[in-house]
DNA sequence: TATGAATGAGAATTCATTCAT
DNA sequence: AATGAATGAATTCTCATTCAT
């Protein structure tokens, strides 16, 4: 596992961006075009994290980009599209926190890289939680929406499962769990916790949080290592 | 852990049966009227699980319920309370799933509780996928239902923890771990796996998704016990 | 004009209990039905008064009554009915309000009877005023009421033009008047200063009330008598 | 009283323009959009004095307008407030009949300025009584508008005040009446005469209603002048 | 007399999207 | 590129009245 790896997390919402609608308008040619549009997608993304995606109207969006319903279409196709220009930009900062920045000699203790990534999946999760909410709502509205994140899950699950398989076949996990499904029961619990923490408001210790994720995933998976805490038991 | 724990599930959904409704509607007082409604509940599960909650009419459910619109007013204030009643039912299924007939012999085997308490969750979640899906969408769109299922998570997080806190008492599980935090993310954790094999589809084995669930659930908490399997590995 | 003249008042809703109905339903035969019929009078009067007629629903009506809708229509054929007899109680108070004592000397001082006749219309008013504004809305939304109410005025217009007439022919009032023009104004005047004050909540003191109305009319038709104040300008 | 004096008239529902709409909805910037928008209020008066304002449809509204549904709600929040544009234009009507066109000689006589100002109120109620029929509807029904209603009366219950005190401390009026008591009333008389000559459908000369009011008035208040009629009785 | 369940027509309102300017 | 006016389908909810018991 090498230090770009640390950038793996369990939640189940990471992935590559997606070419996420197919007849998308053609990109802004002049410097006022650019400004316009990334004036909708800031504003945009103001709205839906305060009225959600169904309850957000357009208007609200281009009175707050200050253009006006017309010019909206000149750059999207419709509500959804530019929903999915928010929330490619929210995907970027999901995926590439800023690197975690594990200490290189802690990248050889797997209980370290897998804290690390846990803590900069929770803040990732922390900033964008509104956005979040906004996520789930349209997963359970749109079925396009849904089997996106659906795909999104998978794809991070099985990069997850390698994970997993890895330290299987080093010896340093419980050889009897089913790598993919393990991962993807654990990406779940991970992100279940950060959206009952951070997008329904349950708050908890953003610490904690960090320690029992890791904790739980690492007994899941019967972890050990040089240095893994509580495992010295023999 | 007695006969009646063995009621004590993973889901998060499980909750003794709350004041669902602020219980505008006085309850019909002849048999006649207990028959409409029940005849309004059992049409608007269908009509839910076939269209939805937004989708759905309230002249469909009165259709498939054989009465007029008006009807519905005389036991329902909206096509919210009503969705409440169809969900307060699919609740209690999935609070008395009828009992699990653990074998006394294996109550006090606390793996064998667990693995059975997961497959009747399992099993009950399936019967409700297509209402669980009905429910995501509802809590992701309106606060009253998302406040509600919070709530209920909470409960039975709380017994899950109490569950932990015991076997943790008893020297079986890992004395470090929060029991109330580790129990609302292993919660989680199932009600996942259940929601995206049921509800959202991705099928998966259910004696497999059984398996990796109590395993994951076990080793999670470092669950030993004298007939756990797969901790003689000493 | 006798003791009994001294009813008569300027306001122009002062009738004789007019049939309003025609097609009425039989009255009660027995003490059990006269009682649930004046129970349920009292309870429209209570909610026409705060909910007005439109916005009061006859179940609430039949539930302040303690009774069942279907016992509404034992007694009544609709909802105007019921407003009718509601309104033929109060009506029965403003024509009756207990009769006012005019001072027997002060009989033959035609600015005293006046007075007195102006004082008792608005403390009638007074104590109807929420029904004068569930009157004002019959008036204004069903044509029905509204003719009754312009024919109680009319008759009631004649009985004061009858009254103006009498004083011109005694040399008492301005003999250029059309007495039933006149009449009718004046009426309409003190009616509604009375619906301003009461009904509107524009509150004014009831004396000023009384000392003006009476000052306005009687100058209006040039009312000269033995001790009318103010008119010793000779 | 000077030329700008004449302009007051008995009324009670003259009022120097409100600001009667909260201004919701922005006006249109376009004359397209002018033009639709006045085309509406056309319709909407024409339809509320055919149906009442209960019984009047967006629809019917929109269709004599030759629109859309959705139209309408460019430029009105609701059929209150459509409304209210209508009312406000008839009020314009109503304050500003066009110059009375007070002979100049007359404007030192305080009765000829009494009549001319009758004579206009009554006219322009005449054009609008239809339109009266539906403020009474409202007024009865909504507490804004009666409200509204209510506090147009008092402004122009004090501007008739002033008049009358004006005549007072000329020793053309009764001193001993409350002005702002007596001119209230007395704007209730003249209205109540015209709401039912033309609003009820109670029809009476004009010439004679003028006659009769003024006469009632000037009366009422003991005014004396220079050409009053009637006066030289001595 | 009393009950209370059943009826059902009817209208306001929203807002994403289009298009003429 | 930008504007903003026009579109119109689609659905909830009310409540006086009836009638079978």
């Amino acid at each position: 596992m090498t230090a770009r790896d640390t950038t793996k997390r369990p939640g189940d919402d990471s992935l590559p961006p997606l070419a996420v609608t197919d007849g998308e308008k053609a990109p802004p040619v002049t410097a006022r075009g650019e400004r316009t549009r990334a004036a909708l997608i800031t504003a945009a993304r103001r709205i839906f994290e305060r009225d959600g995606f169904s309850d957000a109207r357009l208007t609200d969006i281009t009175a707050e980009a200050k253009c006006s319903t017309g010019t909206f279409y000149t750059y999207f196709d419709s509500k959804e599209e530019i929903l999915d220009a928010v929330l490619a930009l929210a995907h970027e900062d999901m995926l590439h926190p800023g690197l975690p920045h594990v200490e290189t000699r802690a990248q050889d203790d797997p209980y370290a890289v897998l804290e690390a990534a846990n803590r900069a999946y929770f803040e990732a999760y922390k900033r964008n939680a509104k956005l979040r909410l906004v996520l789930e709502q349209v997963s359970a509205n749109i079925p396009e929406f849904r089997e996106k994140r659906r795909r999104r899950g998978q794809v991070f699950a099985t990069r997850n499962a390698r994970h997993i398989k890895d330290l299987q076949d080093r010896g340093l996990a419980d050889p009897d769990l089913d790598p993919l499904v393990a991962a993807t029961a654990l990406s779940g619990m991970v992100s279940r916790m950060a959206y009952q923490a951070f997008a329904l408001g349950d708050y908890a210790d953003l610490d904690q949080m960090v320690v029992t994720a890791t904790r739980l995933w690492a007994n899941a998976i019967r972890l050990r290592g040089p240095e893994e805490p509580g495992v010295s038991e023999s």
